[in-house]
DNA sequence: ATACATACC
DNA sequence: TACTGGTATGTAT
């Protein structure tokens, strides 16, 4: 019986572990051999018996889910099979074969560029990765079943003469940026889902390539070899003061300023024969992926499609280098889903896949046929992209980038059980958090503590603050705390950790922030009506808003060389590399562009164009100056109570160094350490003469706020929220709300001043790049070597947390 | 809001 | 010896 448990789980065990010929390069592959070597390396092992349960759960899952297709009567499925019907004809109605979508994906990525770099590896087997994980691997590898995710010492016993690369990240970045140099020219706004991987809409460039001349649509090879560059590449943007062109060049305009060979094949080109493209989306689609490897001696492979979600199947289709196109017809996206396994489907994973298999759906025809059960065992959302898909619909037009909503980092080590240990690990993790945070000038609400222990099981635990935050103390007082109620609950036995991540999430700037910059950019530049903090204004404030950060932004980053004229939007690279100085110095105060700046602490205008020395003067006039708007509202005036509340609430950010005040609270509970944590800071008392200035001021400048007001909330009882903290405000006095609301506004910007004179700008809308450089599969490298606790030892800051925090 | 699961690269 | 890291989103409570 204990056989036939075994077998039972391993049948199971195969659908999650077992080998995924689902990419491409495995065809024809002894899948049995495979999956028994898979199978023998993994069997016993910790991570294999978490397998199983997990496997179980789904198994369940599928269960539950037959239970409840067996309660389903004739009738249901009939009322259900006309809303489908209904839902079908409504959607087929709004099909759109208009746009011409095109999903470019290299080949083997890094696998590809190690083997460029290095050719004695290119008749090997190789993947890139490590012992314990592999990136990805290249085509001949993948003959032996070595593929992405998937363990290096499983992979050495697939194939004992697998070469092993490590992954170097500059040198993926550096090529990333070279193809999307390319593909800024057929799209500029182009998004990119990985560093290799991007969606275009080719729409534009192909009505526009229809007039062209040849010229523009010649192409040569060229000689030089990019192979042996890898040094030379990253960091072009160091200084690059002056740009080329402000604005972008169109593609029908100057022939100088068009993709042409001459430009784009470089000067030192010994080039031989030339290649004319043709207009057509193939010809103009083999062109990209022509200069792409022109330019990288790499190649990709590309979907054309009418929409995203059959374009990215179809770059799938003939991977490795080639393309597909699949014509814009209904009768040809029909047929073509129809034969398209499900699990071909972005967004359906194994899981779907396998519950889908449970009802005898395997293709989209299944599918199709099955929509009117599947939308009474799946959830809306689930059913309904389940019958996009089957209609072969999905996303006509590239949306614009996002913004991210999320920051982490996460480490795995061996296994941890000190509670010293782990709290260093968790200083560290909060260090680079904020760090990155930093970098984007971001400020988050929810802090995220996720662990895993060596069983493999994982655990998150969250806590949402009544403000944003961004400081390494910030964060660490909250991961700490999540971390140490994780270990109470666990007592007397230890975490014993194999990983650790912190997660920030819940951003201010999207919504709070960027309204509220914006106007205090209309209080410190009063020369518009603006100012805006009224909460109806803000919609249309924020699109002007993206027009002065988008300006701002355009004259004072600095922009990257494009290889070409400047047809690329000035959008993306820029957001990717952009210097933090930049940033920083854009947060919303310089508004507008000009020979000089005010600044925000003392008002006084700075006379330079130079942004560094701006941030200079702001850091200094912060130094020398505190801020602590409890203070303000405390002596600025007797305002409000639940004002001065909210703000007492709102400053329990500051924790500071060390958390040397805990120690007193033994006897507290943690919510109590919390406040006790959160006490004012004694430095920040000191001045607090600017910050009512500034609060002063800004409340004279602000008449947006007193003459709006009335009208909107001025007959009903007390039903004023502010718009920026969002607190219903006790009193319907205005004069006493603006003063409220004034005095958030004030709040936020000194908050933001105070921890680094920093508050960069969101991206504005014309971001191309998701994650910023973070996008980065599936091993993001922050500081070289960092390994387990390989301790920063922050003098003793950390130590003195460790004593007194589990004492 | 929190926790967990699924998915993607 | 050894089974990742970063982000988004869906589902359930």
């Amino acid at each position: 019986m204990e056989n036939g448990v075994i077998s039972t789980k391993a049948e199971g065990f195969l659908s999650r572990m077992a080998l995924n010929d689902n990419k491409a390069g495995m065809e024809g592959l002894d899948r049995d051999k495979i999956n028994k070597i898979i199978m023998e390396s993994s069997k016993g092992s910790r991570f294999y018996e978490n397998e199983l349960k997990k496997e179980e759960q789904v198994n369940q899952r599928i269960e539950k889910m037959m239970l409840q297709k067996a309660k389903i009567t004739e009738q249901h499925l009939k009322k259900a099979q006309a809303q489908v019907d209904r839902m079908a004809t409504e959607l087929e109605r709004s099909r759109d074969l208009s746009r011409v979508i095109v999903h470019v994906d290299m080949d083997a990525f890094y696998a590809a560029v190690e083997m460029r770099d290095c050719p004695e590896l290119k008749d090997k087997p190789m993947a890139v990765g490590s012992m314990s994980m592999l990136s990805t691997s290249n085509y001949h590898a993948r003959k032996y079943g070595v593929r992405a995710a998937m363990p290096g010492f499983i992979a050495k016993k697939l194939c004992p003469d697998l070469v092993i690369v490590p992954t170097n990240f500059d040198k993926y970045r550096a090529v990333s940026k070279e193809i999307r140099e390319i593909f800024a020219e057929y799209d500029p706004h182009f998004q990119p889902l990985s560093l290799d991987e991007a969606y275009l809409d080719f729409t534009d460039h192909l009505d526009q390539r229809q007039s062209w001349p040849d010229t523009l649509r010649t192409h040569r090879p060229r000689a030089s070899s990019t192979a042996t560059g890898e040094e030379q590449i990253e960091l072009p943007q160091e200084t690059v003061p002056e740009m080329k062109d402000l604005s972008p060049v169109l593609f029908e305009d100057s022939p100088s300023s068009s993709p042409c060979l001459l430009d784009s094949t470089g000067f030192g080109a010994a080039g031989g024969g030339f290649e004319v493209f043709g207009k057509s989306a193939e010809e103009a689609v083999r062109e990209m992926r022509f200069r792409i490897e022109q330019k990288t001696m790499l190649t990709a492979s590309a979907g054309i499609a009418p929409n995203m979600m059959l374009a990215k199947v179809c770059s799938d289709k003939n991977k490795p280098n080639g393309q597909y196109r699949l014509p814009s017809t209904k009768e040809a996206v029909m047929d073509f889903v129809q034969n398209l396994p499900v699990r071909k489907i972005c967004g359906i994973g194994k899981v779907s896949e396998k519950m889908l298999n449970a009802l005898g759906i395997s293709n989209c025809f299944h599918l199709s046929q099955q929509m009117a059960l599947l939308s009474l065992l799946f959830s809306e959302t689930a059913w309904h992209h389940f019958m996009q898909v089957s209609l072969g619909l999905g996303s006509t037009h590239i949306p614009r980038h996002e913004e991210r909503k999320s920051m982490s980092t996460e480490r795995t080590f061996r296994e941890m059980s000190k509670t010293e240990e782990q709290l260093s690990l968790c200083r560290e993790l909060c260090e680079d958090l904020a760090e990155d945070l930093k970098k984007e000038g971001l400020k988050g609400k929810t802090v995220t503590l996720k662990l895993k222990n060596v069983k493999f099981e994982v655990k998150t635990r969250a806590l949402t603050l009544p403000y944003a935050v961004a400081t390494v103390d910030e964060i660490f007082a909250v991961a700490k705390d999540l971390l140490k109620t994780e270990r109470d609950n666990e007592s007397p036995l230890p975490l014993r950790l194999r990983l650790m991540g912190v997660r920030i999430s819940a951003f201010a700037s999207a919504d709070d922030k960027k309204p509220l910059q914006k106007s205090i950019v209309g209080f410190l530049q009063p020369d518009k009506t603006d100012s805006s903090c009224a909460s109806q204004g803000i919609h249309q404030k924020m699109e002007k808003e993206h027009l002065s950060n988008h300006s701002f932004q355009t004259l004072t980053l600095a922009p990257l060389p494009l290889e070409k004229h400047g047809e690329t939007s000035d959008a993306s690279e820029n957001d990717l590399v952009a210097p933090v100085e930049a940033h920083a110095s854009t947060s919303g105060f310089g508004s507008t562009v000009s020979e000089r700046f005010t600044c925000p602490v003392c008002f006084r205008l700075v006379e330079t164009t130079d942004l560094t020395v701006f941030n200079k003067h702001i850091d200094q006039c912060l130094s020398d100056t505190s801020r602590k708007p409890n203070q303000i509202a405390a002596s600025d005036s007797e305002s409000d109570v639940d004002l001065e509340n909210d703000h007492t609430e709102c400053e329990v950010a500051g924790r500071r160094r060390g958390d040397s005040e805990v120690e007193e609270d033994k006897a507290k509970s943690s919510e109590e350490m919390d406040s006790s944590g959160a006490e004012p800071q004694e430095d920040q008392r000191s001045s607090k003469n600017k910050s009512v200035q500034m609060a002063l001021s800004i409340d004279c400048d602000n008449k947006t706020v007193t003459s709006q007001r009335p009208q909107s909330c001025n007959n009903k009882g007390p039903v004023l929220v502010c718009p920026i903290c969002q607190l219903t405000q006790d009193s319907n006095d205005l004069v006493l709300f603006n003063r409220h609301v004034d005095l958030c506004l004030n709040q936020e910007v000194l908050h933001e001043l105070g921890g680094q004179a920093s508050c960069p700008i969101n991206p504005p809308a014309v971001t191309n790049f998701k994650a910023l450089g973070k996008d980065v599969y599936p091993m993001r490298l922050r500081d070289p070597p960092s390994s387990p606790p390989s301790k920063k030892s922050k003098g003793l800051g950390p130590r003195n947390t460790i004593d007194k925090f589990f004492r």
